[in-house]
DNA sequence: GCCAACGTTGGC
DNA sequence: GCCAACGTTGGC
């Protein structure tokens, strides 16, 4: 069983919106990063990701979801449409991908991007390394423990 | 709104 | 393959 961390604007997309639907899934779509997409088709049914709300009053993680289905490819890079489209994107040769998720709980407090800065045994995650931006990405087992510490 | 860091694109 | 220009991300 592996961790992750995700990435989402709240004002697009956030924690709230898939605890006002518990129990029902949602496809993780949009992820237009070959790094962040690599990560995507990693994940297996069960692993847990934290969701971080980036661009937020309170930056940071704001809850757990759960995977609930692995990497299948994602129809908004073939839509015209949508904001995420990728014209150069073939069908028959997808791309990118998205992954279900299920919500699973919102944690009792944001904890912030500070406060995850401050901590010296988090040191180390791949979120916290100058210049990162990935929008998923990989949590290691004793960050996550870490964290849920905190 | 600013800007640094990074990824992508395209000319050569 | 190099690299400048441009677009995006995301913290502040």
């Amino acid at each position: 069983m592996n961790y992750w961390l995700m990435k989402s604007e709240p004002t697009v997309f956030g924690i709230d919106d898939l605890a006002r639907r518990p129990g029902k899934r949602d496809f993780w779509d949009g992820v237009r990063n070959y790094q962040a997409r690599n990560s995507l088709r990693e994940m297996k049914k069960g692993d847990l990701a934290f969701f971080y709300h980036s661009n937020a009053d309170e930056t940071g993680i704001a809850g757990i979801v759960k995977i609930v289905g692995e990497a299948t490819p994602d129809p908004t890079a073939f839509d015209p449409k949508d904001h995420h489209y990728d014209p150069k994107s073939n069908p028959d040769k997808p791309a990118w991908y998205g992954v279900d998720v299920k919500f699973e709980r919102k944690l009792k407090r944001v904890i912030t991007l500070a406060e995850l800065k401050s901590r010296r045994e988090l040191k180390t995650m791949k979120l916290l390394q100058p210049g990162s931006r990935l929008s998923v990405m990989p949590v290691e087992k004793k960050h996550w423990d870490a964290i849920l510490k905190l």
